[in-house]
DNA sequence: ATGAAAGCGCTAACAA
DNA sequence: TTGTTAGCGCTTTCAT
């Protein structure tokens, strides 16, 4: 059996509050008993009970995480984001995947409370009512990532999506570009990729251009890869701007499974910048967003939160960038 | 403030002593009074604190999990699979990243045992005196994960490197090559590195053919796409087999850059099978690892080390595959 | 089948 | 500056 305080109390002749003073510095103790405490902690190789102060201090110092799926290469750049500021606050993260289902997500916010965690990190591909409801149940500081709420109920940190998608268009119309396409999964699947798409119909129409939209059955690689070849041999494109970065190589394959020059025939623009834009030929230029500092300003908006201090807006929008490479190098302009 | 099992207790006209039989169902309840418990929790809407039932029961059902890093495409999906079976059997998992750095690990072990998990999953570079040390010290069950013990005191899940880069060296030869190279990067700093290529080297001299070891200054693309293009340029083999899926997409680069082409010039392998070996031209043939199901297994096992189910050997080996594709196609055979 | 009561290891008033 | 004493919300003997 390990130590416990009491006993570290006793070895160095004190009470046990005092041990918790020095453990805590939570009051002022004598340089004296001080030392003596530090000297049984170390001689018994002392460690506090993390769930015994939780029961007591009713603060755990864990966060819980919740997240569609870790397992997607920018989900994973996330939660990296989200622990290394835990870890600077001295936070834990409990980490679970809700596979993006309601039931899941607010069962798993239940849990989470059961755990006792201090504060919720949570994303999902849409916000709906029921999600509010169970935060509110939940009595959590919750801040949202890479999660819009449009009503600004919930804290959140995100990227405009509507007007990164309309930049996209901009920078390939300074390019020459004027019939540009837009891949995605199907429409209403999530809000995200709704954003954008509507960002690109936007930006399309006020240049008085026509939107020419391709909708993939399935927000993934080989769906999109059919849907764009069959579009692109019916149709063609000088420009593809793809909903994320797996969409943008299945666009990219499509061209030149056609024997299209990417870029001098057709422009191909990803969406997102995760690794595997620099693992194709040619390089893939992209609206990068910051993964990794999604996780990391949210995490550090909840330790804001917990800690209360004070916070200046409940809606943060991070910046995105235009990471120009060899897909969209070159043509006119 | 939220109902504890006294205000159970009290609405249900029992003891909390009886709530804590039904909510745990670990004594036999007459059905009615059982009753008017559930109902008592469905009208106050309880839930029971995780964090109290920890301390009195010292049993948190959450495991801890120390990986390098969990942006690493791989690990996500490992991670995905501990999360999945550790949920189906109501563990929680609380995540951090090592980066490898042994001070780091050695912490992180010592606070996983403050935050009193009920176990370990630990994935490391190269398993070092100093990790076992500490396990023991901490007194955890701890199950390796893709990472190996050779002497075989901790349990683990990993694949046979060895023999894997073995098989990937007949399969080539099978094809019809000799010259064959491999590329990884710097030696020493990684066993499971040095293990596919000391599996590697001993397949290519059994065969009597001379090894040809291409090292990159780091385990990364840049790196290794420089290190393979000067090399091939010097002395061409006929294949190259790298020592994971980044480096192999380098590879098969280096050969682009060179204008040789694949497979018909040089054959290119890779290793592990990570989501990126889809998005090349050609498609990557890989020594296939098991990634989802190193944390699947790894944490199932860790559930039976905790229920004192038997187990039959501590050391598990997940069989690997070789996932034939485009890289590897035709010649020779 | 149920209840009473003693902890689990700590924090946090309140005293001294 | 330090000690005493209640809890925190639950599990778990031990009685009944």
């Amino acid at each position: 059996m390990s130590a416990t305080i009491y006993d570290v109390a006793r070895e160095a002749g004190v009470s046990m509050a005092t041990v918790s003073r020095v453990l805590n510095d939570t009051a002022v103790v004598k340089e004296e008993t001080k030392k003596k405490v530090i000297d049984a902690i170390a001689k018994l190789a002392y460690r506090p009970n993390a769930v015994a102060r939780g029961l007591a201090s009713k603060k755990t110092k864990t966060i819980g995480v919740i997240v569609p799926d870790v397992s997607a290469t920018f989900m994973a750049e996330l939660v990296r984001g989200i622990e290394d500021i835990a870890r600077m606050y001295q936070y834990h993260i409990i980490l679970s995947n809700s596979d993006g289902m309601l039931q899941r997500e607010t069962d798993l916010i239940g849990t989470m409370w059961e755990m006792q965690v201090d504060g919720l990190l949570f994303m999902t591909a849409e916000l709906r009512q029921e999600h509010i409801d169970t935060f509110e149940q939940a009595q959590l500081p919750v801040v949202l990532c890479r999660t819009d709420d449009p009503q600004r109920r919930i804290p959140s940190v995100n990227i405009d999506n509507r007007l990164a998608a309309a930049d996209a268009v901009n920078y390939l119309i300074a390019k020459g570009n004027r019939r540009i396409a837009f891949v995605s999964g199907p429409i209403g699947a999530s809000a995200l990729a709704d954003a954008r798409r509507r960002g690109y119909v936007d930006a399309m129409r006020s240049h008085g251009l026509e939107p020419h939209p391709i909708v993939a059955p399935k927000d993934e690689y080989e769906g999109a890869l059919v849907s764009v070849r069959s579009q692109l041999s019916v149709d063609r494109p000088e420009a593809v701007i793809a909903c994320n970065d797996e969409l943008a190589v299945a666009a990219l394959h499509a061209c030149q499974d056609l024997r299209l020059q990417v870029p001098d025939e057709v422009m191909v623009m990803a969406f997102d910048n995760t690794k595997i834009t620099h693992l194709t030929r040619p390089l893939l230029t992209t609206i990068s967003q910051p993964m990794y500092d999604f996780g990391a300003v949210a995490m550090r908006f909840l330790t804001k939160l917990l800690g209360d201090e004070s916070i200046a807006t409940y809606t943060v929008i991070l910046p995105h960038l235009i990471e120009e490479n060899e897909s969209t190098g070159k043509r006119f302009n």
